[in-house]
DNA sequence: TATGGATCCATA
DNA sequence: TATGGATCCATA
C-alpha cells in the first residue's frame, strides 16, 4: 500500500528540535517502521503490492472485507520488535473501584522505546466502523492523558479505498470535522497524535476480492 | 423509565450561581423536560411504566431490540418544544473547503432557549453500539467547541438494562474510563456535558420483547 | 452520496 | 464476562 496523507494533530516534545515530537530520534524510528510495514501490506497475499478488486462494498455481500488486509502490516511490525494487542495497564485498587472494573481494551500495535526516555508509541489500524475509529482516537487520547502512551497513530483507508470495503468503514473525510477537538488535548508535555490514510497501489478485476466474515448483520 | 445516575462531567457558566451551568434557569428548564420525557418512556407502548422482558440480548435473535424504546422520550420532548435530528450548521465556504464537505450529522434532540442567552442544548439518546456513543460524545464536544451548542447530555441504558438489549450497546460502565479526557474540554466559557443512565421500572416475562430489526419499525 | 445506527461475531 | 470489531440498514 501507499501513504496518501500523514497529518500531525498533536506534535510536542520539549526535547525535540523546536519542541516537536516529530523531531526526535524516537519518532524517526517509529516513522521508518510504519512506512516499511505499510509497504508490506499487500493483496493478494503473495503479491508485492496491494491490488484491490474495485467493486463497491456498499451492498450486502459485495465489495471487499477488511480483516485480512492488515496482516502484512502487523506481521512486519512484530518482526521489527513491536507487540500486538497490548492493553492499558490495570488500574490501581483505588482507581479500579471508581471505574467499576472497566478499562479500555488493547492497542493494535505497541512499541516500547529501548531507551525508555518516553512512554510507548501505539498504532491503531482501523478498518472497523467509523464509530469505532472515534473510540480508537479516544483510547489513544486517554493513554496520552494518563501517561502510559507518549504518541499514537490512527491508520484508515483513504477516501478512494474505503468505498471498495465494507460499508461505513472509517475514512479520513468523515473524521476531519473532529480534528479540532482532538487537537485540544493539552495535558501532557510530551504527546503525538497523527492520522494516516493508506491506499491500494492498483485496481484490477483479476485479483480475488478480500473475503468478508460473517460478523454483524451479515450473519443470517 | 427511571434515572439511575446523572453525572456532570462539565458544568460551567459564569452567570450561574458559583459559575455553574447547572445553576442557571436554562438548565432548570432542560432538566425538567428530560426528567418528564424519561418518565414517559414506557413498554409496552400502552403502559405507564417500562417493563422489560428479561432475556439476555447477547445472542442472535434473543433479548430485546432498541429502536422502539426511545419513542416516548422523543415524542415528549417534541411536545415540549424540542426539535429532532437537527444537524450542525453548514460550514462557511472557507471552512467547508478544508473539511472537504464533511460535517457531523444530526443531534437526536435539540432545544433552543427562548431567551437566546446561550446556545442550544442537545440530547443524544444512545442505544447504538458502544463505539457509536464515543462518536456521540465527540459530536457534542465539537458542538460546544464550535459554539453552536452550549450543553449536551448522553443517555445510555444502565448496566442492569443493557444486557437485555442488543449486544454491545452503549453502557455507563464501559464509558467511565474515558470521562477523564472528556472533562478536559476547556475551550469555552459556557459549557455543560452530562451522562445519564436510565433503567426499566420492572421485569416480566409477560410483556412482549422489544422487537429487533424490521419488526421493530413495524411495531410502532 | 452521506451520516447515524442496529445487529451479531471473535476472542481473551 | 468483557472489549474491539465487522457487517449491513434506514433515511435524508
Amino acid at each position: 500500500m501507499k501513504i496518501i496523507s500523514w497529518e500531525h494533530l498533536i506534535d510536542r516534545d520539549p526535547q525535540g528540535t523546536n519542541g516537536l515530537y516529530t523531531e526526535t530520534p524516537e519518532y524517526s524510528a517509529v516513522h521508518a517502521d510504519v512506512i516499511q510495514a505499510i509497504g508490506n501490506t499487500v493483496w493478494p497475499p503473495d503479491s508485492d503490492r496491494f491490488t484491490i478488486y474495485p467493486e463497491s462494498g456498499k451492498k450486502r455481500g459485495m465489495g471487499n472485507g477488511v480483516t485480512p488486509i492488515k496482516l502484512g502490516f502487523t506481521t512486519t511490525l512484530v518482526e521489527l520488535g513491536w507487540t500486538l494487542e497490548k492493553r492499558a495497564p490495570r488500574a490501581t485498587n483505588e482507581e479500579a473501584k471508581s471505574l467499576r472494573g472497566s478499562r479500555p481494551g488493547a492497542f493494535d500495535c505497541h512499541f516500547e522505546f529501548p531507551n525508555e526516555r518516553i512512554s510507548p508509541f501505539v498504532v491503531e489500524w482501523e478498518t472497523g466502523n467509523i464509530a469505532s475509529s472515534h473510540r480508537a482516537v479516544n483510547r489513544i487520547g486517554l493513554g496520552i492523558h494518563k501517561g502510559y502512551v507518549s504518541g499514537g497513530l490512527l491508520i484508515v483507508p483513504s477516501n478512494k479505498l474505503a468505498p471498495y470495503l465494507t460499508d461505513r468503514i472509517g475514512n479520513p473525510r468523515e473524521l476531519r470535522p473532529y480534528h479540532d477537538i482532538w487537537k485540544q488535548w493539552t495535558s501532557t508535555e510530551v504527546a503525538y497524535f497523527g492520522i494516516i490514510a493508506v491506499e491500494h497501489d492498483d485496481e484490477s478485476f483479476d485479483v480475488p476480492k478480500v473475503p468478508k466474515g460473517t460478523d454483524g448483520r451479515a450473519a443470517r
